[in-house]
DNA sequence: CATGGACGGTAGCCATGGCTACATTATTGC
DNA sequence: GCAATAATGTAGCCATGGCTACCGTCCATG
């Protein structure tokens, strides 16, 4: 029932407009980080592909990530726009130099979140499932803080 | 150099069927996770706002959420189909039970996360930031795990 | 009680990230 | 060598979630 015509003369002003301010920078941080998202598994699955297979191709990136080939080739091209990744048609899928750097860097930081939530006593399974959402929005605090956690375990 | 015609004759045999159906049911749950994170995010505001408003409009969620008020009106005809809020046009959102509790659960997890990373020496402001995104990631089995940690903090 | 300005809504654009259906190219097994 | 099959690519659909530009409502205040 709080539902109606704005009750109460002139709505109040407002007042919060610092809170809210700060509340929507958070947010709009973190759509920032979902569009990096993708770009970042896709880096960290070639990156595997390459060294378990030699080489990634469509129809490998298509069966790790759970999509079809179709959107394997289309996000392939926006990476490829984005200078993460270089490929020819019909040829396998290969790391720029940045590309790789991310795919390092996201290999890390997954392992790391993956291992503190085992630390945690989380099953594996599950570490492995959160891990792969949590990573994308963990700040390089938060990551330190987490590795810390894991050289000092507590009795 | 890794990329050419796939060499040595017969592609492995894509004997990495069991791991890599494993990853991509983990990215597939983790993108089901990101469809329900606006629903998520806006309930919460929504409820915030009433509590502190009397009352959730347009223009309130759209600061807070950092959007225009264009996103929010389209967003909340989805919300509204979904059954977590009502809404009739120039009157306030108000959340069905279904809507009220989704926020009460989300609240309550957002600060368990956000307590959390405190608890790890993590900054306010960073924590808050994390916890932005890292919330709706979170499984029972890690929330739980959240909330033993800071029952019992170390020394 | 009229109206200006805040609020709410519509139209239509774009990018992303899914998909199916169909076409084309490579590789391989015969 | 060649046909069958697997891999890759294209066309075109849909939903989501942003946006700007513009138009309609409402109500607080003069
Ligand atoms: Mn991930
Ligand atoms: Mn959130
Ligand atoms: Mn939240
Ligand atoms: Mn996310």
């Amino acid at each position: 029932m709080p539902t109606g015509p704005a009750k109460n003369g002139r709505r109040r002003p407002t007042r919060t407009a610092g809170p809210a301010k700060r509340q929507a920078d958070y947010l709009s941080q973190t759509r920032r980080e979902h569009a990096h998202e993708i770009a970042e598994d896709y880096v960290e699955a070639i990156a595997d592909l390459a060294a378990e297979a030699g080489q990634a191709r469509v129809v490998g990136l298509a069966r790790r990530l759970g999509v079809t080939h179709v959107t394997v080739i289309r996000t392939i091209a926006r990476l490829k726009k984005a200078g993460f990744v270089t490929a020819q048609p019909y040829r396998g899928i290969s790391l720029t130099d940045e590309g790789c750097a991310l795919a390092a860097m996201c290999k890390n930081r997954h392992e790391t979140v993956a291992a503190f939530l085992r630390s945690l006593g989380i099953p594996e399974q599950v570490a492995e499932m959160d891990a792969e959402g949590i990573e994308h929005h963990v700040s390089p605090e938060t990551l330190a803080a987490f590795k810390a956690c894991l050289r000092k375990p507590r009795p």
